[in-house]
DNA sequence: TAACATAGAATGAGCGTTCAATCTAGAATA
DNA sequence: TATTCTAGATTGAACGCTCATTCTATGTTA
């Protein structure tokens, strides 16, 4: 907001703020009304600028669109980044687990996500980022669930760990509907058990004993 | 079709036939184009009859939307029940939780499904019957698993069943997710992993013996 | 001056919704 | 039986509005 420097923002850093703006806009706009329900007027009144003007940095709204989904699947990447990085043992896996978990209990962000699937499932454009970054996240997952499953002891094939990786995925995207199905749900309570049921996973039976177990 | 009757169809079942066409060409745009993305004219073609037409049986699209809702939730509801119903021993539970798991894992029902949660997310019409349905699922569930729970000499608080409830439901309805995330995902074994997890879950420890677990 | 940032009106398509007009088929009448 | 009446089913054009997008004109800055 100052002008003191001789160049107080490059054209650069500025159209990326201008970016910024947009996007920032319109992530709430899709929140409070999807993407088909948000308009370019509505995103413009809020970013502060001209209808027209969206169209000098963005080359259409689906372009608004893929980016956003693109920036919230990059927050995503930076979670699993996280698991993996952290020592890995079992005990910090499950305390990364709860801060996620309490993460994917905010209803705000839980609407952008649910609207960021449910487009996948008809716009290809915005499959196509999903599935990509789905990728990237078994792929770190498997990794870290390898090496606990290894560290006590157990012999799992590739298919085995990328079973244990769906069904880890599964109960923290189920929390996403949760938080919406059930505002009210108790939220510690439910840290405290998907905590146990993730530790439980990390010890399921390998192959061999699967056939036998029901 | 025959009209050998004196009345043939009454006028309440044609109307009710007719509703039901409404209903599931809406549902099938719904799918296809989201909520705001489907309109009237479409739904009205596909409907095979006039866009003005839908107007007699509806009073405008969002009791369309509400329709579809509570349509779709009915049948989670009917799922809920069968849960009940099967005699409450835990093999039967996991059995017909294989069944449920298969049908979650259907891409085309669960975009529309993802669509209701986050349309939920900001139309305080969807999110009232989804949260009341909600309560009925988890007050079934909670039912089921108490049951199971006692008859495995656990004695446990209703906030201890309601956190197992939830779990459960998270893997159930993360699996919507994961169809659309990765379609490519092994049904069978991703199936055989939930159904373990489930187990495990029904075994998971008291909440005297919570305190001393992590 | 040259180049870019920005505004905001203009455009044409498509939206949800309404409504007067038409069709249809059984009841009433003759 | 032949004709008229009637009420609901159905149509499709029209309405007012909003949409995404484009275009032209006006700052602004170096």
């Amino acid at each position: 907001m100052q002008n003191t420097d001789t160049t107080p923002s490059t054209d650069a850093s500025r159209a990326a703020a201008r970016r910024q703006q947009i996007l920032c806009a319109a992530a709430r706009c899709f929140r409070e009304h999807g993407f088909h329900g948000a308009s370019i007027a509505k995103i413009s009144a809020i970013a502060g600028m001209s209808p027209g003007h969206i169209y000098h940095y963005f080359e259409n709204k689906e372009a608004i669109i893929a980016a956003i989904v693109a920036q919230d699947l990059e927050s995503l990447l930076e979670m699993t980044a996280q698991f993996r990085a952290a020592c890995n043992v079992r005990a910090a896996l499950i305390e990364r687990a709860a801060e996620g978990v309490v993460r994917q209990l905010d209803p705000d962000a839980a609407g952008l996500k649910l609207e960021i699937v449910a487009e996948a499932a008809r716009n290809p454009r915005v499959a196509q980022i999903v599935n990509e970054a789905d990728i990237i996240c078994r792929r770190e997952l498997a990794i870290v669930i390898g090496d606990i499953r290894r560290r006590s002891g157990h012999q799992d094939s590739p298919a085995a760990i990328d079973g244990m990786v769906e069904v880890l995925a599964c109960l923290f995207e189920g929390l996403l509907q949760r938080t919406i199905r059930n505002p009210g749900l108790d939220r510690d309570k439910v840290t405290q058990r998907i905590q146990i049921a993730i530790d439980d996973l990390l010890n399921q039976p390998g192959e061999d004993a699967l056939a036998a177990r029901p």
